[in-house]
DNA sequence: TATTTTAACTAACAATTGTTAGTTTGTATG
DNA sequence: CATACAAACTAACAATTGTTAGTTAAAATA
């Protein structure tokens, strides 16, 4: 049976290499070379540089929409949403930090997958502005635009991806609770 | 006289090209044809692909370290300091979204000014948690992870400049704000 | 008016790009 | 042992890349 392990070693190399330098920028011969082969070996497990990005995006992308149909569907407060999107992201972050540098700065070049990663990016930021909003109508969260919260906040997860990996003294559970404290609670004394 | 105008042309459209695309992926012909004009017509103007990102992110790399500069020998609190610094970036940032797009995302490819930059950003993050300590230290901020605090405020004022164009009506002082608002005080009622 | 300068052009370059074709080598499987 | 197959290889391709050289037409300057 054909060893799908190494399409895997390919993809992780990929995104490592995507992250550092974006995906444009890095050439199959760079991705070849990383690996110990010969640019033309990787067609024997990928079928175009597309493939990989797409490989890469895709699945995370479809990560978030289940965590956030989760969410949605859990009959929690608008607080404790918040709380447990703050640890989807760190969760699936922490899992893949190179393949989330992709999805965060390389989406647009998808070619044919453009189209769905739009749809469920705006999808899922429309569930997030829904919780928000719940939130602001049931007094648990202070009146204020909408729109900035989830901005403020969602800016700060995307951005997990860089930071985690500097700081990997702390575990995932302690990371969560304390970014839930500094974006929820705020800093003022 | 040779016509600075078109230069600074030349480095606007790159600079908006760049934010579509990323700086690997726009050609020189890219941006000669945005511009109406053949690409080795170009080089009147430039002299090469790099010296457009050189231009356009280290200027705006100096202007953070001048404001911050401003702010850290500003005799304010360390709140204030913070709500200085939300300002300083909405309006860097509101006034060249463009060039924001390639500090944020093309700085990796900067070649001979790459050290440059890389101190330019360390110093400004060393004063930046520098104030947060101060903060902790003054009881003027919730006893917190300094580190995580800068993070998540710093990660929300990197991505302003995806944000701002979309949200034209809301003016920049107003944003800066609802902004500080949000960040430093939370959004838990 | 004569001259210089600006800013465009055409043509071409050497290098690099993603990818294909065809081949070889080692390892399981029958 | 014979066969099949996975996974590497070499060689080459057509297209695209940033950039240079040399030219031209119009505008500014003397």
């Amino acid at each position: 049976m054909k060893q799908e392990n190494r399409r895997e070693e390919i993809i992780l190399t990929a995104a490592k290499l995507f992250k550092e330098k974006g995906y444009s920028a890095v050439t199959m011969r760079d991705l070849a070379t990383e690996l110990g082969i010969k640019a033309a070996s990787l067609y024997n497990h990928i079928s175009s540089k597309q493939d990989i990005l797409k490989s890469i995006i895709i699945s995370l992308a479809e990560d978030f929409t289940q965590g956030m149909s989760d969410i949605k569907s859990s009959n929690e407060s608008a607080i404790n949403k918040l709380k447990k999107i703050v640890v989807l992201h760190v969760q699936i972050t922490a899992q893949n930090t190179y393949g989330m540098a992709s999805l965060n700065n390389d989406w647009m070049h998808l070619e044919n997958q453009l189209d769905y990663y739009l749809q469920l990016r705006k999808s899922y930021e429309r569930d997030f502005l829904e919780i928000i909003k719940t939130g602001i109508k049931n007094n648990e969260i202070i009146d204020s635009n909408p729109e900035i919260v989830m901005f403020s906040i969602l800016s700060t997860l995307r951005s997990l991806y860089l930071w985690i990996p500097k700081k990997d003294e702390l575990n995932r559970e302690q990371l969560s609770i304390e970014l839930s404290e500094v974006l929820i609670n705020g800093i003022n004394k």
